[in-house]
DNA sequence: CCGTATCCTTAACGATACTG
DNA sequence: CAGTATCGTTAAGGATACGG
């Protein structure tokens, strides 16, 4: 999920999402992956420490949040700061492109919350016929 | 990824994608999954046969754009044609409810896209340091 | 043409235990 | 506090062959 294989990409490639080996492909995967798009929304009201994303993407296991939190990094979505101290203090931030790529996560998960009683009936619906 | 387990899901509950059992949340993994979002992308420019849908959404097997087609009909995002004739012929068209959400998601593809090039950098700086 | 059925491989995930 | 390491399980995905 994270890492695109650099055999499986084309850098000259125009950026075209719906081509097999474009680079975009894998940051979209990342980005609107299960926990990656919970993760960016969660982060658009403030930076969060570790425990307290953890706590906000509620079932999210420690493995996943970091990996997810890794790939985002990686991404540039995120930035991490890490307050030298004892006990360790971690902070998450969305970088600027993090900001535009959870506004548009947002959106999206609005619509969804708002429609979710005619999709729910959507799928009462399908299950019946 | 399709069915939401009626056991994990609370429908009395008020939509909340980061509550753990919110109806929401298949949806979204639905819609916003590898292949979903790509075919919700896609089917915004018009409506589309399976085959000429599968060769758009380049490298997707069969298996997978039926399989994502059913979720996403199933889910009201999609509605589903059948023109009786020999050879059959099937329309995939999105719903008024899947338009929105297909909006969403090109925005944020469109984002993606734009930026590849600073997230190709990034990513290389990532491994680097 | 539009899928489904089967088989198999890989990747995602969760739980737990442990470290700086 | 903020993770990493390991292990086992489940789910996603691809290839192929076949059917309506």
């Amino acid at each position: 999920m994270s890492t695109p294989d650099p055999e499986t990409v084309d850098p000259t490639l125009e950026a075209d999402v719906f081509a097999r080996n474009c680079a975009s492909r894998p940051v979209l995967q990342n980005v609107a992956s299960r926990w990656g798009a919970l993760a960016l929304a969660a982060l658009r009201d403030g930076p969060y420490r570790f425990s307290a994303l953890r706590r906000r993407v509620d079932g999210i296991s420690e493995r996943m949040l970091s990996q997810t939190l890794q790939n985002l990094e990686r991404d540039g979505m995120i930035h991490r700061e890490v307050q030298q101290s004892i006990p360790p203090h971690v902070e998450y931030t969305l970088t600027p492109l993090g900001e535009r790529v959870a506004d548009q996560l947002i959106g999206l998960i609005g619509i969804l919350e708002a429609n979710i009683d005619a999709i729910v009936s959507a799928q009462h619906d399908y299950h019946r016929a």
